[in-house]
DNA sequence: TTGCCATGTCGGGACATTCCGATATATTGG
DNA sequence: CCAATATATCGGAATGTCCCGACATGGCAA
């Protein structure tokens, strides 16, 4: 019955919907490796090489990385010969990983 | 050797572990129905039917939802009856919250 | 051209997550 | 006491993720 409206507070709440593609894209940056490669990325330029390597990976895995990224909105890839590079395209990148530094060392700590 | 310092930018990084860290617990919090009950958590006070209910899932699933957020370290529980009350105790839930709410449409929008 | 290097793609085994039904515990009311 | 409610836990089936070796592609140099 509408009497038993005993919740004092309303919350504003984000559809499921909506939730539900930022669960996805979560999950897609929960992966030390994709961290710390969009903390590199949000830094400079670097090959495809480049990344693996200080992630401490073989390369063809971490073109895979970079493209499961890619196909969640967040970054895009440019060819240089037979390099590749990509860059951040999602903005919010940047304040979401500055929320992870700031509760788990930044850089160097 | 040093002198193939070719790196034109020296980024600063968080380390691996740290990163690990961070994976697992974007982990717990990329999914859906975790997502609302954080947001739930960071605006009221509320049982584990009343989150449940929110998230449209039976209130057992509702449960195991809240105890592996407990495990991570991002809730408490304190019991009141044959009610339980969780609560959040990682601080750093509001400012990653609201990364998301303002690239995944805030409340309502 | 031939061969090498950087990158990208495919398939599979090992492992983790998600969801659910069934069951367990604890508290309240009759 | 018994029954009902709220929460918690267990076991398993379906699904997804992670990592790897093997192979494919395309550019560059000799």
């Amino acid at each position: 019955m509408t009497a038993k409206t005993k919740s004092p507070k309303l919350p504003k709440l984000t559809s499921l919907d909506a939730l539900t593609q930022a669960a996805e894209c979560l999950k897609t940056l929960a992966h030390p490796h994709r961290l710390r490669m969009v903390q590199m990325l949000l830094q400079g330029r670097y090959t495809v090489g480049e990344l693996a390597e200080a992630c401490e990976i073989p390369s063809h895995m971490g073109s895979e990385h970079l493209r499961l990224m890619q196909r969640c909105g967040f970054l895009t890839s440019e060819k240089e010969g037979r390099n590749a590079y990509y860059q951040i395209v999602e903005t919010h990148l940047a304040s979401i990983m500055a929320c992870i530094e700031a509760r788990f060392g930044g850089k160097g700590e």
